[in-house]
DNA sequence: GATCAAGGGTGACATTTGTCACTACTGCCG
DNA sequence: CGGCAGTAGTGACAAATGTCACCCTTGATC
């Protein structure tokens, strides 16, 4: 028997997942969770008893996300395994969540019913990836540094160069300069596009 | 037995919502769809047998979302009723729905066992709207007009006054006097906020 | 000690964006 | 018919944004 537990913050999708994973014979949910803190309660809960399999988590979460939870989980239940399913494709997550030891990375648009089939590959010791990620996952790391990540965020939130100085301590001209790299190196035409490009890659 | 029709563009919470559904004694899912063109194609095709009960469908889906199918449902086949489950809570979704007369408006954060409930409520005739959006449903309406939403989607996405002109067919004066304008309706600083205030309230 | 890269800054400049006032052409509505 | 709201446009202007060349520290590294 499989021992899993799930976490996942729309309750609804939550409960689905749920339903989905227990009509598995061989697969038993043992836990629920909301978000990463309530998934690292529960492992350590189940410690004592025997030792969880397999932690599925989604990535964008409240209080703690699936990337942070997953190198927690690394350090802390090493015995556990981490598959991660969430909508987003973007290359950064992925690059980020191989860093943390995951053993499986999945989109919430493969079929259903390969989530059980990963499940119990990466049981086995296998490695799941993504079909459409595995190829790319290595290509172009983030270009830029934390200062142009900064400050392209809160540029993307409609700050003003002057805003964004006040905020970090820099003068407006450092702000424009820093913004200008940004641009020039995602090869966008304006701090919009920009933020949008970094955001797909997941280089925020 | 409640005959469903599921439409959501997420393979894999499809599934499990299908899943979750199926082990309702009463309620049977007859088919799911991938998007909104899907969900017709399946209610046309059901329209020689039996007619579609309900028709639970996302917001945010390719080819035809679930707004726009809402109404076309409401239109085509009139017996069905339509309840809407999406993660975004804003205010604009909510009235666009009611206005589509949709029968259902759900989070993707309630609990799931209350998927279950609203739909035999629904089915029954009732209307069920999550009750955190219920009280203020009615507050705010959208004060952007259609020029003003495609001129603000298109700077949203980066595109210049020019690039936005050329697309819309529209002097680049007339570009910058429309985003003007919206950006004084939403009380915001410049474009960008504008974009972030108006897509919250789902004005796009 | 010289050299060099990074991080932060300045000033000048062209372009884009945002604001406003005012014009022109519809299509209603009284 | 006159008035008026909605839609499109123009011109002028101020402010914000983007680009560039160049300066100054501070810490490596040779």
């Amino acid at each position: 028997m499989i021992r899993v537990v799930l976490a996942e913050d729309q309750a609804l999708v939550l409960g689905a997942l749920a339903a989905l994973l227990d009509l598995e014979s061989d697969i038993s949910i043992i836990a629920t969770a909301a978000n990463g803190r309530q998934a690292l309660d529960a492992l350590t809960r189940q410690a004592t008893e025997a030792p969880v399999d397999i932690l599925i988590t989604d990535i964008e979460m409240p209080e703690l996300g699936g990337l942070d939870l997953a190198e927690m989980v690394r350090r802390d239940f090493p015995a556990t395994r981490v598959v991660i399913v969430t909508t987003f494709g973007r290359a950064g997550y992925l690059r980020r969540a191989l860093e943390a030891g995951v053993r499986g990375y999945l989109l919430k648009d493969t079929p259903a019913d390969q989530l059980a089939a990963a499940v119990r590959r990466v049981a086995g010791g296998e490695r799941v990836i993504a079909p459409e990620l595995a190829l790319n996952a290595w290509d172009g790391k983030n270009p830029l540094n934390q200062r142009q990540r900064d400050i392209l965020s809160l540029a993307g939130e409609g700050l003003s160069n002057r805003a964004i100085g006040q905020k970090l301590h820099l003068a407006e001209g450092t702000v424009r300069n820093y913004l200008s790299e940004a641009i020039g190196e995602l090869q966008a035409e304006n701090r919009i596009e920009a933020y949008r490009l970094a955001r797909q890659q997941g280089w925020l």
